[in-house]
DNA sequence: CCCTGCCGTCGAAGCGCTTCGACTAGGCCG
DNA sequence: CGGCCTAGTCGAAGCGCTTCGACGGCAGGG
């Protein structure tokens, strides 16, 4: 392997005036930067990243966290990841990949070591135990999910309030008043993850300043977790004529339940539902959706972590808007819609 | 950031005895063990990785290199994701994440700046144009995948052709003796992944050997790649009485499909899978699979590299023997056992 | 009792890079 | 015409760690 000296013999000029080339930091004539540049091209030469760290204590790598086992759907997980790894290249950084299970000693020990630049958390929960260990590390931090209290930490996540007001606007447009939501597995609330709340929270205000009448259950898993929810929904609120399911696991066991007992979508049940485009497209019904931006919410996330190590001053949250896509599980009540629209 | 002197003044000794007990290769006293132990648990000492990886040219961080979108499932590759992090954690190594987007330029940036002591690649294809760039580099690699020419290669996956050979042998056993094989979608073919020529090997291997009579069909996405290759399977094999699908994303359309025609599994057709647990158990009915070990195959990969870098000669390839489990998608064909065991 | 060898420890030489200060030439201003 | 600034380059001092050779002391063998 070549090093930065050898490439300074070869092109005739100091160690410093490679690296000076290769860093842009401080001006080189043209005809240098050329003998340079074609020293290093004909050695193969790569800057070795371990002195670079040493030198310079930046390492070009980020950390990510990811959640191991959850009740988020893994597809999304790799949207999300796969997106941040690609963001990152764009701005020349490469990505360490930690699972969540590590805890508070996986961000200690990657941030200790100084492996990483600065670390990106996904599945904050509600009182986090790694926040405050964050605050402890000389790298900075961007979550992608909210915390409780978020004050001074950056943070971007799909805008889960706006999200839900966007699903029950979409389905009073549609002439439906008496609609349900079915929540995300109650672990998730237990875990104290905080998007299952704030989607509640939008969805009851929005529900009130639209006069629905709403329920809204959490929903387990499988086909039993789906039956229940639906037996309850039905009981507290006959005649709901929509659906507004937040809960991705629950799409296919939810439209093979309906189906079973003869309703159909959405001649009898309109379902708006909270997940990827290709869940939505690839069920039986190709569902209304309001999109996860996986891609555009990494992709901001290591923006914010850029700026971040950059030194520049950024919002300190950042909510996406949300997306609602029409497809085909949503039906209009006929002769409704002048009186929801009021 | 404490550095190793402070740890050495603290305790009272040099640096190397600090870094000897650190690294335990060299001899130390049990007392002086414990003094460095206590300075560095006080200080809250971490070794800057960055300089352990100048001086010792070796970084305690693996490549990972995945594909980004492929027609292998996603929730797949996440288990083997997962299978090589927390493994290579056990190692005290970290996992560096690339894309096989990056292509060869991914592996000989990592490589070349040494930022890894060795790499693991996924989704291996016929004639890999990374393979060669493989040997160039100065690390180990292991691949998860066979390529055409595996020779000289550490390599890792299931027993493609063996788990064809026990599926057939599970349908033969329950009598069957008509079976077709729903292979995956034509574009992994195109793509050149053994796996699925491998399988289909060991299919028509063993379907000779065991006296059946089958056909193999790839099978396009959606409902619509499903239904042409029903259609195309009861053409060329009247009265099949079985089918060995290859091929988890057609499942769900599959099972749809055969609902939807009134053919039901298993009482009309059995079912054999090959896909991972959850997903045989998450559909309607409770599938008959061979299980894709993603976490063990991860795993071995891990341990391979670990043997790669101790410098110990290691077998080249990996071959990890199918799991058939039993579920509920196999019936047995009254009267046809003694006669298909003969 | 001396030599050998091992145990436990130290000192110092790098590993390959970045970066700061310094220096030389010119160019521009007043 | 002197002072000053800028562009372009060099030299050297680290960055924090590993590791090799060396050394003193003590045990065991001849």
């Amino acid at each position: 392997m070549p090093t930065i000296s050898d490439v300074a013999r070869a092109a005739g000029v100091s160690m410093s005036t490679v690296s000076y080339v290769l860093s842009g930091r401080r001006p080189i004539s043209a005809e240098t930067q050329a003998r340079v540049k074609a020293a290093i091209a004909e050695l193969g030469y790569h800057p070795h990243a371990g002195a670079r760290a040493l030198a310079s204590s930046r390492t070009s790598v980020l950390a990510l966290v990811v959640p191991l086992r959850v009740d988020v759907s893994v597809p999304v997980i790799m949207q999300f990841v796969t997106a941040v790894v690609t963001a990152a290249r764009t701005y020349n950084h490469d990505v360490l990949l930690l699972t969540k299970d590590e805890g508070t000693a996986g961000l200690e020990r990657v941030a200790g070591a100084t492996m990483v630049d600065a670390l990106i958390l996904m599945d904050v929960e509600r009182d986090d135990v790694r926040i405050p260990a964050l605050g402890r590390l000389k790298q900075p931090s961007v979550l992608i999910g909210f915390p409780d209290d978020a004050a001074g930490i950056a943070c971007v996540d799909l805008d889960f309030a706006a999200t839900a007001a966007e699903c029950l606007g979409h389905l009073a447009g549609h002439g439906h008043t008496r609609i349900a939501l079915v929540g995300p597995s109650p672990a998730v609330y237990e875990r104290g993850t905080t998007y299952a709340s704030r989607f509640l929270g939008g969805f009851t205000e929005a529900a009130e300043r639209l006069g629905l009448e709403t329920v809204a259950h959490p929903c387990g898993p499988g086909v039993r977790g789906v039956r229940e929810c639906l037996a309850q929904i039905d009981a507290e609120l006959p005649g709901v004529s929509a659906l507004v399911v937040h809960n991705e696991e629950a799409l296919p066991p939810l439209l093979e339940e309906l189906r079973a007992n003869g309703r159909r979508v959405p001649e009898d049940l309109s379902i708006v539902a909270i997940c990827p485009r290709d869940v939505a497209v690839g069920l039986p019904v190709r569902l209304t959706s309001a999109d996860i931006p996986a891609h555009e919410v990494g992709t901001i996330a290591v923006e914010t972590t850029m700026n971040l190590l950059d030194g520049r001053r950024t919002p300190g949250t950042r909510l996406v808007p949300p997306t609602i896509i029409e497809r085909d599980s949503c039906a209009t009540r006929r002769g409704e819609i002048s009186a929801s629209h009021g």
